[in-house]
DNA sequence: ATTTACTTGCAGTTATAACAGATAGAATCC
DNA sequence: GGATTCTATCTGTTATAACTGCAAGTAAAT
């Protein structure tokens, strides 16, 4: 199914990116809860497309970490338990702080420009008493950034995963929960650290930074 | 093409299956060189199965890593560079860090009797003086099983992504250049770090170990 | 001789249809 | 009534064949 114009949603290259796109978007806004079956005939009907392309997006949609799928089974919607959250942590823990290792002492002027406008941004709106739903877009810009930064393609593809991982959770969980008093300089140390040039020190704060960016409940899930 | 009795390879329960073993097989052997092209109708008369189970193999060894795929242009074996070196080293630093950090202080005598047999034989091996081709399966078998003791999926999948390229590269690359000299405790110091349980000391030494681990030339180019 | 246009073949993409395994419900037998 | 078996249907799997875009090679025209 290329583009037509009596399907603007396909304004994508194939049928493939087509469903891929459609049944992404489908389990980040929560239409498709996690552990739900995802049948290949079933998507094809929802997506307008054949069973192949279907098998394609459902392909890349487990490479991406969304899917979960079994021989002779089918695939589902990632399931969320304390298990996933607690080995997703795990991985964020060791992606980031390996980069602030790899960073200290390393980050050029734009670089750090670029992270400490980022970081007073997230701080502020944090401070202030509304919810800016901004806010964690603009999080995951910095900790996306100081990532790249390393120049570590598989760093960045690894941190990626644990962001698709939150948004699913965010889609599909408790809204607004989030209590929890944080510093006033959550962010900025993080950048200041870095600029000190210290790596284990900006290891220790990052590795404080990941673990206090859990939800309570889930800091216990964690051990 | 379900296993029949003419075809002992075929034991695999799908035709996918079957192509995905084949073709990674030979990736891993050097028949198919890193940055070759791989067509998927050339795939589909390689392994004599349809061009659909050969998409499903291709993409599977595209999510292990073994394969890099561009939309509209096909799919060619991973091509193996200085910049892909120094990243899977960053990223098997980070998962391997990471791990010692957790485990330090929380083995249980079981694992720790492991670790150490382990250790103690990669050890002998690599001091003795002719080359043991089991060394480096034994030597992985100690890295991949302190990671599975964390208990955490994600990094144990990370190391086998980073296991995979090195098994790329021992397949195409220079066979037998090491004679670098290392401590003849090379494995049993992370052991012991392990069982003292100071993190940050364990980290330090894991950290040293991945980086002396590379081979000289590639040390270079990961900075 | 160079450039341009056409042809040809290859590779990715996809629809259709048929095959196979699993599951659930009904029917049958003890 | 309970257990077993049989069947209907759903779903994963795959072969075939056709369509599309791209690139290289060739022939013709300037």
């Amino acid at each position: 199914m290329p583009a037509t114009a009596d399907n603007p949603d396909a304004m994508f290259q194939t049928a493939a990116d087509h469903a891929y796109h459609v049944i992404r978007e489908k389990i980040l806004s929560g239409e498709f809860k996690p552990g739900q079956k995802l049948s290949r005939r079933g998507m094809a009907a929802e997506t307008k497309v054949s069973v192949i392309p279907v098998i394609e997006a459902l392909h890349r949609l487990e490479n991406d970490g969304l899917v979960e799928s079994q021989p002779r089974w089918g695939s589902r919607v990632l399931r969320l338990d304390d298990r996933q959250v607690r080995d997703f942590t795990c991985l964020r823990e060791a992606v980031e702080c390996q980069a602030v290792r790899m960073l200290a002492g390393r980050l050029d002027a734009v670089q750090e420009n670029t992270l400490r406008t980022l970081a007073a941004e997230i701080d502020q709106k944090y401070m202030s008493a509304r919810e800016d739903p901004k806010l964690w877009e603009v999080h995951y810009q910095f900790h996306l950034n100081l990532v790249v930064y390393t120049g570590c393609d598989s760093l960045v593809a690894a941190l990626k995963r644990c962001h698709l991982f939150n948004l699913v959770q965010k889609a599909t969980q408790r809204a607004g929960s989030k209590t929890k008093r944080l510093p006033p300089d959550w962010h900025l140390r993080i950048v200041d650290a870095l600029v000190a040039g210290d790596p284990r020190r900006a290891h220790d704060i990052m590795e404080g930074h990941v673990r206090d960016s859990l939800d309570p409940q889930d800091q216990k899930a964690a051990r």
